[in-house]
DNA sequence: TTGCCAAGTAATCGCCTGATGACTAACGGG
DNA sequence: CCCGTTAGTCATCAGGCGATTACTTGGCAA
């Protein structure tokens, strides 16, 4: 019964093929795809649990989204809580898009501003890590997503220069928190202007609160 | 599904008078307050409601939390999401704690610090503002919700000191969603350090913040 | 062609949940 | 003391959900 195929990376097709994939055939039967039909429901699976949350989200919907049987959501994922983090595995991390991490302050500012500008994202319909902070209930989950955030803030207090000051995790950590607060905000309130802010409206506010979080205004 | 074993840490009879409202008479009933029926049940749903969020709350657990018969939440409330809208309007606000809403940089800072840390709001398990962004799915409530953040920002931008930058209310709301990721990171990942951050260990940090963000260094 | 297995389908099942409506019993004015 | 008002109880209903099982169909190998 527990799902242990948390193991799909083949979702490098992105964008919306899903019913396509599915039912355009023009003879009007569709074809039989096991690894397209997964996809499919995977990507269903993630717009839906990002959008809506887990409760929210019903098996048959996703089913519908993605064109196929519901009783193949069993047959791929186990169950509802499979599916959920099989999405989860297969979703882009915070900060995770960048080519390359931000090695300094300026970097980090600039990538931040990039990934919480209004239409970063647009192709999963909201933040990714918003998908990582819904709760399933499931204890395995949120040891997945405090690895993650911890991951998130470990990288951010690299890119910070490695200050000696004791609470320089703290303030990494500070920003993680900004990051989602944003990402929260712009999905759950739509709070105007930081809802509708593009990367040059956030580059100087975020470089302020990054330089006065991360280093003394040494050099 | 389950219900009430989410994140269940023994608070079935969470701490607190809830049910001594109701049972607390020697002879073994207590009987008939229709005041004291309806503050149970309040408080009973605005610590579910914030905790579970408003899909996981069920309205039996909530009475039973109360110590009362789930047709009164009909009675008083008329459904389950009127239950929820008075919770949230009986919910202290994010900020509207402080006797004074702060005037200059250095209380606001302060204030931050003080509701952010990791005892604050002991009372309702959680930082109110998690109730706040809990999703019935209403727009009423969706409404409501943005107009609370937005008197948030304002009254933010108003202790920056009315600056005359043009991005001034975006760089208050940035602080706003810094208060809500805060209050969410605690909540829905436990990310430590910050989880347990006390006011002290908070008060550098975001007076740095918030000098960074809301006004040039000059004096 | 034939046979077999994987992919896909249809139909329920059992359970939980919010919502009711009819009933009972306490309180208090007269 | 009586009786109307109203707080509180009980039983149940209808709907939606996740899960599951028995079945059908398509495609490939021999």
């Amino acid at each position: 019964m527990s799902s242990d195929d948390v193991t799909d990376q083949g979702d490098g097709v992105t964008h919306q093929a899903q019913q396509a994939d599915q039912a355009d055939q023009p003879d009007g039967h569709r074809r039989r795809d096991a690894a397209a039909t997964r996809r499919a429901l995977l990507l269903a699976a993630r717009a839906r649990f990002t959008r809506l949350g887990y409760d929210r989200t019903t098996l048959r919907d996703v089913a519908a989204d993605a064109g196929v049987n519901l009783a193949l959501i069993k047959r791929y994922f186990g169950s509802k809580e499979g599916l959920f983090k099989a999405a989860l595995a297969s979703a882009p991390r915070f900060l995770g898009g960048e080519a390359e991490f931000p090695h300094d302050r300026a970097a980090l500012a600039g990538a931040l501003s990039r990934q919480l500008a209004a239409g970063a994202w647009a192709e999963f319909g909201e933040h990714p890590v918003l998908l990582l902070l819904r709760d399933s209930g499931d204890e395995q989950v949120a040891e997945l997503r405090r690895r993650a955030l911890e991951e998130f803030g470990r990288q951010v207090l690299e890119a910070s220069g490695a200050a000696p000051a004791p609470d320089a995790l703290l303030r990494a950590e500070l920003l993680v928190a900004l990051g989602v607060g944003v990402a929260v905000v712009r999905s759950a309130v739509g709070l105007r202007p930081l809802a509708d802010a593009t990367p040059d409206d956030l580059m100087g506010p975020l470089r302020d609160i990054v330089d006065g979080l991360l280093g003394p205004p040494s050099g």
